[in-house]
Order: structure tokens, then sequence, then C-alpha cells
DNA sequence: TCAAAAGTGTTCAGCGTACACCCATGT
DNA sequence: ACATGGGTGTACGCTGAACACTTTTGA
């Protein structure tokens, strides 16, 4: 990277983050899109985004914006993928780094979603986006699936307290395809990362169901054990 | 993304792309570095870097700056990850977009990159670099190890005609351990993805080796088919 | 004739996958 | 009693992994 003087001359841009925002709910995955509230593109549905500040880094500044639009902290947020084509959005040239998030819909503040009037959209079902969001869509549900096969990120999806059924349901939504209920659970249960807790579900079933946690400290024993956490 | 008057208003930032240059030669991985000709860190190791033109997306910017190093048009080049750390460069704010290539060494024009005072670096035996550069490379080698598994990216590193041999001592210089010979070709060769020339190299043997070529016809047959590409 | 790299098959174990029935309970 | 979801075990085939010797040829 060149000179001191270089820095000056150089064309400086705007610098935004846009977040793709991931639910769980209703057997579906889902999107949390607002309606943009300026020009262009005024009232066109949206993802959340925001320009970084000065002392910022690019981090601190989706977890601002995301935070702002579901009143949530620690939650789980990745970089994506880095958009700059000059003409990417009309109101003027803006580099946007992409970052997906995965709450749990049960936590979110309906208050905070409001005044971006906020909506869920199941991801087979989305409206139309602005710019180049559509292929920002694209990109993270396919982090996602790949993702979600590798490391244990589904459980940011759910409640703290999940029933298998409910997880195999996750990972159905996820990768849109059926899978066998005892072939998932050996798999899961083998790998030894959840905790079953002495409390069952009634909700969905007469019989009830076990819940289970994912538990931390059996995932970090496994890895370092040298396995790995894989889903097929 | 906020509206129009919040485009003026909001900080504008000085935008770079650095570029992770990999090569293959000698048996082993290697990386293209630069001697910074600038302050701050002048002399220091570097990666390649420049900053992103007015009317120019970040792709391109990646190909221009890889270009004036090179020499080279038509590279593989894929973006990495943006890093923004408010003080990353000292020099000044800079959010730098981190792109790798991979390139084969025979093609390099010598010229261009003597202007640069560059030189290849055996992947595991780097020099100091600067800023935050380290963290970089180390997301690069991560990201081709991963990749070069499931995508015939290795194919970037060689020249058009190979020989067996070299295709496995490549992987085996990607991911650090030894592939086991009758196994390795039983793979590569079984996904028919590969020509074989009617040609042998007799450099390295006295037997001779036949020649292959990576077919793209091949390659887009199998997919077509519903299969993928895939090394263990 | 020897050194140096090229080329080639088989066996075994483990794992992914397919598949169907009984259980517990509230209404 | 019945409907609804919860929970469980086995058999088979495929594939990944380990493993060693013969061939060719130039020096």
């Amino acid at each position: 990277m060149p000179g001191r003087d270089i820095y000056q001359e150089s064309e400086k841009f705007n610098v935004a983050v846009d977040c793709i925002v991931f639910g769980f709910d209703d057997d579906r995955l889902q999107l949390l899109l607002i309606k943009r509230m300026f020009e262009p593109c005024r009232d066109c549905w949206s993802l959340m985004g925001g320009f970084v500040g000065k002392n910022e880094n690019l981090d601190n500044a989706a977890s601002r914006i995301l935070g702002r639009l579901t009143g949530l902290k620690d939650v789980y947020l990745e970089q994506l993928y880095t958009y700059g084509e000059p003409d990417r959005d009309p109101g003027g040239r803006v580099i946007s780094v992409a970052y997906y998030a995965l709450i749990r819909t049960d936590r979110l503040d309906s208050e905070a979603g409001d005044r971006y009037s906020a909506r869920w959209f199941p991801i087979d079902n989305l409206p139309k986006l602005v710019f180049d969001h559509p292929g920002m869509v694209d990109k993270a549900i396919k982090r996602l699936r790949r993702k979600s096969l590798i490391q244990p990120v589904g459980f940011e999806l759910l409640p703290e307290k999940f029933t298998l059924t409910r997880l195999q349901k996750l990972y159905e939504a996820i990768h849109q395809r059926d899978i066998d209920k005892r072939n998932f659970r050996k798999r899961i249960l083998s790998m030894n990362v959840l905790t079953r807790l002495d409390e069952k579900d009634r909700i969905s079933s007469r019989r009830g169901a076990w819940l289970y946690r994912f538990d931390d400290i059996k995932y970090d024993r496994m890895i370092s054990g040298g396995d790995h956490f894989e889903i097929k």
C-alpha cells in the first residue's frame, strides 16, 4: 500500500454494513427485513444497514446496527462478503460489508423492530429487495448451509432448551430437505455435545419430549480431542 | 441504509485492496511479497496493495493491482475478507479488502516484480509482515486448504501440462501432509476431470511420466451430472 | 547393474443410509 | 380407544485408508 501523501490524495468512500438477519420460527427459516425510511427507494424492503463510524471497527459497526434493530447484544454475527460495485447504491458510492446474524426469535425486542417497520419473511418467499441485497441474501443462505454442517451454529437460532425434533426441523429448514429421524438423532447424540435436561416439553405432544441444551464444555472437549462437529 | 443527506454527512474512508499471492515451485507453496516503498514501514515486507479507484469495483481493483505486480491478466482471484480496525494502518484509517490470487510461477513477469522488490517466500518461512497482514495470510492459507479439497482451484498453480506426481506434490504442499500415491491417483483419475496427453515429461525421471491437463469440459459434465469435485 | 521415479490392486473396517414399529399420554 | 408425536436398532453397501512391489530407462 502506497505512502503518506497518497492516503490524502486517494478517493474516499462511504463504508456501510448490511445485516442479513436469520431467525427460525414456525418451522421455517426466516429473514428480518426493514422498510427503507429514506430515499432512494423509500418504502422498499431492504436489509438493515448503516454507515461505519469514524473510530469503529467493522464487527462493532455490525453489532451496533443490529442492536438498533433488535435490541439484542451478543448475537452471533459473521462477516460474509464486501460489495463494491460503483453503482450498487443509486444514492451514492457506498462500499458495503455484509454480515449475517443468527438470532433467537423469542428474544427479539419487537418495539425496536417497529421503529424500522421490520418484518419476518420466510426465506423461500422473500419480497423484492433493493440494490444488490438479493445477492447478499443468497450468499448468506449458502454460507449458513455450509457452515451449519460443520460448526454448531444452528443452536444460535434456537432457544436455550429445545427438543431433538425441533433441532431436526431447524436443519430441515436450513437445508430444505427431509432428514431421517433415527439417523439424525444417532448422529447428533453420538457427538456428545448436548446435555439432556430433567425436563420435558409438553407443548408439542401429549407424551412430552426431552429438552436438551447445547453444551459448550462438551463441545470444547470434543474439539480438543481432535474430533469435529459434523452433520451429513 | 440511511438517506440522501446522510451519505454526505457520514464519515468517508480510504479503501484498499491487499493481495495474497500464492505460487507453487520447488515443491513448496510460496507467497509473493513486496518491500514497501513508502512510509510508514518503508522497506518492511508487505502484501501487494493499493487503493480502490473512484469508478472501479473491488474485483477490478484487485486485478489491476495484481497486474501491476505480476504483469499477468486473467488470474484466479477471490475475495477473502475485509479488515477495518481503526488503527490497522498507522498511516491513516484504511479499510482493506483482502483478495488471494493463485498464479503460475512460470508465467510471472519478473521485471514487473522487480519494480516492487518482490520476492517469493515459502509459506512456512515467511518474514515479519506489516500491519495485520499476517492475519490475512493465515486466513488465506486456511481458505485455500479448504477450497482446494472441494473445488479444482489447485490447477491454477500448475502449468497447463503437469504430471500426477507434481499434482500430488502440490496438494501435499497446500496441506502440509503426505498423501498416499495410489489413493491419490485413484481418486483424481476416477473423477475424470483430467485428460492424459500423448506426451511425457522426461525431466524429473528417466522413465518419464505422463503429462495431463485439467479439462474444463469434463469438469462441467461432472458438475451437471450432480457430482462434485472432492479430494479427501 | 543400479538408482530413481512411475505406475499399479486388494483388503478391511467403519460409516452413512435406508428402513418400520412400539410407546406414552391427553382427550 | 384413538390420535399424535416421541423414541428406538439393524443390515448392507460403499468408500476411505492402509499397504509393497514391478517397470522403465539413463547413467
